[in-house]
DNA sequence: GCGACAG
DNA sequence: ATCTTGTCGC
């Protein structure tokens, strides 16, 4: 019938997301736009929001989409929204906006309603940014479409623009030692590839080491109306553990939602016996990486 | 044919 | 993305 599972969409719709892709680029804005991006402690900054997708085991079709915004600095959780939601456009890589994209823009048009007092001044998005085939990740759609300033945190590096994770790549990965660490991802577009109309592209994104204890590290880069380091620095002092509390705390609501829509077994009560502490962010430049808070 | 492939 | 308990370590 109209399954189209055996080689993905055709290539008319691949055609015309690429050209929806190239159209809404034109509107991003790779640096700064607020005062409190460029302040060291970031003051003014007070709602980080993030956002992810979770999916139903066996299930092709359904998801739970999931908003969630979070105090700065104290990374508490001030707001969630959980729907179930039914996924039309399958994975591409390249794509990934066209799948998640349409449910976030509704769980933020609902806050922007509902609860316009809590609406993020940024928002931490699973996925890329302009670290992006066509330099237009799920990061700076996000951010294009409901114009807050998107920040692309990926776990794994896409390999676009000449960029590998070989044996260089790793060695410099060993080298990022303590949190804070990081360094810039330097594609081939900054010589002649690149897009057609002439852009650049000069490092807009960073492998950062997160935490202490963590040796993998995250792929940041520019979504939408934030400056690089303000990114990087924004995302290290959202982490608490490995993945930044925003998306994280996203991940876990909407695997919780799952859950419980599926009717399953008891949710273990997680027990928080200690007190939760404000988080702390790195110190101290080391080599060419740079963190302040 | 082979390798790559954010989530 | 998802499949998965216990386990090792601080």
């Amino acid at each position: 019938m109209a399954l189209e599972a055996a080689g993905g969409p055709p290539e008319e719709t691949l055609s015309l997301w690429k050209r929806e892709q190239a159209r809404l680029k034109a509107h991003v804005v790779d640096r700064d736009t607020e005062a409190w991006q460029r302040d060291p402690a970031f003051s003014g900054l007070q709602r980080v929001g993030g956002v992810d997708v979770s999916f139903v085991k066996g299930d092709s079709v359904r998801a739970c989409a999931s908003l969630v915004v979070l105090s700065f600095p104290e990374l508490e959780v001030v707001y969630e929204e959980s729907r179930m939601v039914s996924l039309t456009a399958p994975y591409v890589s390249g794509f990934l906006a066209f799948r998640e994209v349409p449910f976030l823009l509704e769980l933020v048009q609902q806050l922007r309603e509902k609860e316009p007092g809590l609406m993020p001044q940024v928002l931490l998005v699973d996925g890329n940014g302009v670290l992006h085939h066509r330099g237009f990740g799920v990061a700076c759609h996000l951010g294009v479409l409901t114009d807050l300033p998107c920040v692309g945190v990926a776990k794994k590096l896409l390999q676009v623009d000449g960029l590998e994770n070989n044996a260089l790549h790793k060695e410099k990965i060993r080298l990022l030692q303590t949190r804070g660490d990081s360094f810039p991802l330097l594609g081939d577009s900054g010589t002649v590839l690149g897009m057609p109309t002439g852009q650049p592209s000069p490092s807009l994104s960073q492998a950062l080491r997160s935490h202490d204890r963590s040796t993998r590290p995250l792929y940041i880069s520019v979504g939408h109306r934030m400056s690089l380091e303000a990114a990087v620095r924004l995302t290290c002092c959202c982490c608490r553990f490995r993945i930044p509390e925003p998306v994280r705390q996203a991940d876990i609501c909407s695997r919780e939602h799952i859950r419980k829509s599926l009717g399953l077994p008891g949710p273990p009560t997680p027990r928080s016996p200690k007190a939760q502490r404000p988080v702390a962010c790195p110190k101290g430049d080391s080599g060419e990486s740079s963190a302040l808070c």
